[in-house]
DNA sequence: GTGAAAGCGCTAACAG
DNA sequence: CTGTTAGCGCTTTCAC
């Protein structure tokens, strides 16, 4: 069905039928009523892509997730879809799949370049009004998205220099949480750090050292373990942690999974939580509220990241803020039941 | 950047511009490099609006989830596009966004029906050649696709009578596992249904039922009990179910969060898994492999589904299989070490 | 081998 | 108030 034939049947022009479509000049109240029962009757759609290409302008915008199957992209993406719906906009989700496509976790993004210039050539190619590229994990990424001339967001990553970014406070939050266990008593400090090379475990230790430096506690060399954000690695590590005659009172664990390992680990050995030991986690995975005592962790803003990235690219299509700007967002602590006031 | 202003920059026409661009005639080598050369200088990607109203055809897939932050989700969506970049189609996604919309879980479909049109609308307007509907429970939703003359599936929920689905079997699992249970030797059974109203609920307390009667075995009223999907109330129930002297010595949870409800308050009761009692969980959420011990329970195979949707979809894009296609998956069960052997 | 020109469905002057 | 028409960027006959 084509607006020339709803014109045809009417007994109208082409320009009337648009007319009444867009409300975008007057018409007399009977040919309305009659073109409106038509275009009911008929179920009659607009051709988007005849409108846009006339029109030029497509309110889309393209969505590029590295893999929608993280489980950070989905709440992402809705905070992106909430944003879009107020703002009259839709969005266009392409899905790189990395994860299924990549050997090594962290192996250079450069080489996905194809496949990113490809996910590129068909939002560009669908006239997008811009951009929101959503990483994996949080990390330094190239000019991924070069030479396209509309504006662009980069969303849970974020690219040196060039382009605007959405992130979270990685840093700040583990000092946060670090200061609360001071606070709470506790002086003999292990922790279990993420992955080698990987930048929020390199962030999440900057803040909690810092917290400890400036409360002038000093953590043994020995209660300073290396995880890779595994459960079973946690365990491990978290067992040899334990089995010290010194150990910890508390065990700051860079993520959740390690963190319930240590619980595990702890159980194995007889040592309670949070009597003996109290335990944080990071990134409240769903994990932390099911397991007993509820774990003390910390909520990343997701569906947040996605209205801010949004919003900060509606700005930015907008001729609002022209600059790049790098936004930083705050966590916030969820107070489980794993950690004790020794104070 | 446009097909013209490449035309003019290299002195040809249009035509031969297209030519080049989709090697859809004999070009001289001599044109063919100038042309190239201008096109890969200037980053002219093609208007992909206009070259789809032109062809009348887009080789675009409408995919419209329920709620993307329903865990289960983002694999389907994940599975839909892997077989989409495999046969050269994109797909645009549109996440209607219920879990935020809605009150009561259950809340009849009908009052989204707006949304869905606009979402529709979209999508329709887009000109996809298709479109996926994907489910935030799996059900029997109205005729919420109505009117489109494309091709539809409906993907983790289905509809009465008219229409394609894809699903997973609920009943037959919950009968093979009911099988290995009673194979390994317990003959005293306790289940933990899921929300009252449930369909899921329904067909896995069938396929139970179905198991144990096949068996002969009685199944004590008292040992069947309701719970609602959520952790906490599958604590309580499980609570009451192994204070009681005759407690079963098997319980199946109809999804995992109560199954983990069952770890928590065996461990209060002090009662052993699975030494004293067996617990068999359904979903393979994240937290099975997280507990101790590892719970047993089902796997969906939901990228799967996320596959067949999309070449079942093509299919009927296609020309093949006309007819309405009701494909049910199976699910595998994950061996974990909640239920012991007492045959 | 290459170009002129029609037309995909729609909007928006402009004319009447 | 309504209709005629040009043209958005592209593909594709049909001529030459």
């Amino acid at each position: 069905m084509t607006l020339k034939e709803i014109a045809a049947i009417a007994g109208v022009s082409v320009a009337t039928v648009s007319y009444v479509l867009n409300n975008t000049a007057q018409v007399s109240e009977e040919t309305r009523q009659k073109v409106e029962k038509i275009i009911k009757e008929t179920g009659y759609r607009s051709n988007m892509l005849a409108k846009s290409l006339r029109k030029n302008e497509t309110f889309l915008i393209g969505v590029i997730v590295e893999d929608v199957t993280v489980w950070h992209t989905a709440p992402i993406i809705d905070g992106i879809n909430e944003i879009a719906e107020i703002r009259g906009y839709n969005t266009i989700l392409s899905n790189l799949r990395l994860l299924s496509k990549i050997e090594s976790q962290f192996e250079h993004i450069s080489i996905f370049q194809k496949d990113i210039d490809k996910a590129l050539d068909v939002l560009i190619g669908m006239q997008v009004d811009g951009v929101i590229y959503v990483g994996m994990h949080d990390r330094k990424i190239g000019h991924v998205l070069h030479d396209i001339q509309k504006p662009v967001v980069y969303c849970y990553c974020y690219t040196d220099g060039e382009g605007s970014s959405v992130r979270y406070s990685n840093e700040k939050t583990a000092y946060q949480l670090t200061q609360d266990l001071i606070d709470k008593g506790h002086r003999n400090f292990g922790v279990i750090n993420g992955l080698e090379g990987s930048e929020p475990a390199r962030l999440r230790y900057r803040g909690f050292t810092k917290a400890i430096n400036e409360a002038g506690i000093e953590v043994k060399p020995e209660h300073i373990v290396r995880g890779n954000w595994s459960y079973q690695k946690g365990k491990e590590v978290a067992r040899e942690l334990l089995s010290r005659k010194d150990h910890p009172d508390a065990i700051v664990a860079m993520n959740d999974e390690m963190a319930v390992g240590v619980y595990h680990a702890a159980e194995e050995l007889g040592i309670k939580i949070p009597e003996e030991v109290s335990v944080t986690g990071f990134d409240n995975a769903e994990i932390a509220q099911y397991v007993s005592p509820k774990l003390t962790t910390v909520d990343r803003p997701l569906q947040e990241m996605g209205y801010r990235s949004m919003e900060l690219l509606l700005n930015m299509i907008h001729g609002i803020n022209v600059g790049d700007v790098n936004i930083t967002l705050p966590c916030s602590i969820v107070e489980g039941e794993s950690v004790k006031d020794r104070s």
